[in-house]
DNA sequence: TTACTTTCTCAAGTGAACTTGAGATCAAGA
DNA sequence: TCTTGATCTCAAGTTCACTTGAGAAAGTAA
């Protein structure tokens, strides 16, 4: 399967990380990986791909979107294969965001206790409605006007 | 607006909630809530739906689907208006949702602060990957074999 | 009664993150 | 060389959570 130079396939790239192909293509085709090619036209990785890879599936797994995730990417290299020192650089930046996610559900549970306990839940008055709950949703759902001003 | 029982029309729920019209006729397509109609047709609301469609913001905020916020929701009768006691049965249930979605993503972090540090995030080896989180996964996203076997 | 606003239904569109299918090509073993 | 399996491209389909648009009917204020 794999060539002298050490580089992957597809399929295997594919039963390393659990991916499928399907996904791994569409990955590339949305410039979260790059894969080389062969003079078939056939994409092959490197190995520090598999990491790419599986940055990408635990980032999402945390809520981040393909966005969010192609953003945080671009800070390695594509050239050479990316250093300790790289992957330090993109852990410091989201654990932190993963701090902040953690936070907030946290401040949500806190605010639940007295909150909905009460049965009050009523807009006007309950503090389980704030914009820092607001600005800090993902994907879809309920697009609200406070939102749009908050959105960076 | 309101009529002389005391019932919402779509309008003033929509300005109350914050929520678009559109969105709550949706909800109510859905069985999210059940409004009442006039003989003309027009949907009209309960005092207490107010309370419910804040639920749905909340726990969307929270990362649940719609899917799982109308299995919370079904416990909350419809007939009479829910009382201090029916929410707290919600609540309590929520709470635990809570909890354990902290608790996975405090988990991750800790296993992040050892791992993409050391720069392996290697599948093989990785203690990232564990079926706690990929059974925690969410909307959308790669469809991973495991997965499948994962759901409830 | 007229005018105007709000609401109605129903169909279709949206964006994210993929998957599925068709038909063709590539690569490797017997 | 032949056959088989992996891979390719490209278009279209899928799910979720809605939004948008069109055309019609309901309610309300003057």
């Amino acid at each position: 399967m794999s060539t002298s130079k050490g580089l992957l396939s597809i399929g295997e790239v594919a039963s390393r990380t659990g991916l499928a192909v399907s996904a791994i293509r569409y990955y590339d085709d949305e410039g979260l990986v790059s894969a080389r090619r062969t003079p078939g036209g056939r994409r092959m990785f490197i190995r520090s791909d598999i990491r790419r890879l599986s940055f990408i599936l635990i980032a999402q797994q945390m809520g981040f979107s393909l966005e969010e995730i192609r953003a945080q990417l671009k800070q390695l290299p594509l050239e050479r294969t990316p250093n300790k020192r790289d992957w330090e650089k993109i852990s410091r930046g989201f654990r932190a965001q993963l701090d902040a996610r953690i936070g907030m559900l946290e401040r949500l549970r806190d605010r639940l206790d007295g909150c909905i306990g009460c049965g009050c839940l009523s807009l006007e008055t309950c503090k389980l409605y704030n914009p820092d709950d607001r600005a800090a949703r993902t994907g879809t759902g309920p697009r609200l006007v406070l939102q749009k001003s908050l959105e960076r």
